[in-house]
DNA sequence: TCCGATTTCGTCAGTCACTGACATATAGAC
DNA sequence: GTCTATATGTCAGTGACTGACGAAATCGGA
C-alpha cells in the first residue's frame, strides 16, 4: 500500500510545525498531526521513533562527514584544530538545512521537552567528535574537553550565523575561534 | 496521613537505584518503585516530577551557589576566569554528594533517556553560567561560550575526580584549567 | 500479463507514564 | 481534645508508544 512513497514523513513534518506552532508542543497530540498529515497515529510512530523527533531532522551526511573530517585530518595537529577543521567542513550542511531549521528553533527553544532533545543531539555530536579523536590517540578525557570546546565554539558560530546570515557560517566559525583564544591565554 | 515524613523520598530513591540496578530502567515502571518503597504510584509522583527523577538529586545549594559565586567575583576579571572560580567553589557540594552520584553515574550513563537527562541539567547549569556572565555585562554569545568552555573544564575535573577520589576535586579542576590553556593559545 | 515479494499503511488491543479530583488519616498547634 | 496542614490512598482518565495482524499498492521478473 505505498501510496506516498517518502512524502509521508514530510507532510508530517509539516502538519507538526504548524499545529504546535498554532497550539504549542504540549497541546497537539500524535494523532492530531498524523490526521493532518492524512494519515494514522501508528503511521506516524512509524516514521519518527518519538513525538519529538517530528520537530528535528539531522542531515543523514552530517555524522558520515564529521567522522571522515576527523580521521582525514594531518597528523600532527593539536585536538582543538582538528575538531574546529572538521567542524568547518559541515558549515555547508548547515547552510543547506536552514530553511528547515529556522522556523522550528524558536518551538524548541520554547518547549523545554524539544530543549532537551536538543542538548542530547549536541550532546551526541560532541561524542562523536570525542571518539575520533580518541581514534587517532588522544587521551579520553582530553578529548571530550577538547570536543566539548569545539562544539562551544561551533554553537557560537551558529547563534552569530542565525542573527546574520549575510555571513558565511565559516567566516563566524572564525570568529568564534579568535573569541576562544581571547579567552584561555590569561 | 503524613507517616513518614521526609524519608519517603530516600526510600523511593533507594527502590529505584535497586529496581533498576536488577532490572534495568525501561523494564522497571514507576508502580513497582512505589511498591517496594510502600508506596503507592500516585505518591512517587508527588515526590518526583517524573521517572527519571527518581535516579538523579541536585543539590538544593548548588544553583544559588554558583550565582552568588558568579555575583561577587572580582571586578575585571575575564568570563572564563569568573566562570572557573565559580566552578571551583561548588567542589565541596560534589565531594559531599559522591555516595549518592557514584552508584547511579554507571546506570545513566548506560540509558539514553537518563542520558538525556543529564545532558540537559548541564545545559541548565550552563545557562545559569551564562546568565551570570551576561549579568556583568559580557555580550550574550560570548557569555555562552565562555560558559560551555568552563563547563567542560568542570566535567574534565569530574571525570578525573571520579576515576582518581584521592586528590581533592579542586586539584583536579586546576589540572583541567592547565590542559585548557594548553589547548587554544595555538 | 500475471504473480509473488516487498513496502507502506490501517486497525486493534494493550502497556505505561503521568494528572486531576476527592477522600482520609496522621502529626502537630493550640 | 479539637483543628488544621500535610502526606498519602483511590479512582478515573489522557496520551505516548508498541506488537500483531491484515490489506492494498508497487515492483521485479516469468
Amino acid at each position: 500500500m505505498p501510496r506516498n512513497g517518502d512524502d509521508a514523513r514530510r507532510r508530517l513534518q509539516q502538519a507538526a510545525l504548524e499545529l504546535v506552532q498554532e497550539h504549542g508542543y504540549d497541546a497537539t497530540t500524535s494523532a492530531e498531526i498524523a490526521a493532518r498529515a492524512g494519515l494514522t497515529e501508528r503511521t506516524f510512530f512509524r516514521h519518527f521513533s518519538d513525538k519529538r523527533e517530528a520537530l528535528f531532522e539531522e542531515d543523514p551526511r552530517l555524522r558520515p562527514a564529521l567522522t571522515e573530517a576527523m580521521a582525514e585530518a594531518a597528523q600532527g595537529l593539536p585536538p582543538l584544530e582538528i575538531v574546529l577543521q572538521a567542524l568547518r567542513s559541515v558549515g555547508p550542511l548547515l547552510e543547506e538545512n536552514r530553511a528547515f531549521t529556522a522556523p522550528r528553533q524558536p518551538i524548541i527553544a520554547a518547549t523545554p521537552a524539544l530543549r532537551e532533545r536538543a542538548d542530547a543531539k549536541t550532546a551526541a555530536l560532541i561524542s562523536l567528535l570525542a571518539a575520533g579523536l580518541r581514534q587517532r590517540g588522544v587521551e579520553a578525557k582530553l578529548a571530550a574537553l577538547a570536543a566539548q570546546v569545539g562544539m562551544a565554539a561551533f554553537s557560537y558560530a551558529a547563534r552569530a550565523w542565525f542573527e546574520d546570515p549575510t555571513e558565511t557560517f565559516d567566516v563566524h566559525l572564525t570568529q568564534a575561534f579568535q573569541a576562544l583564544n581571547r579567552m584561555s591565554p590569561g
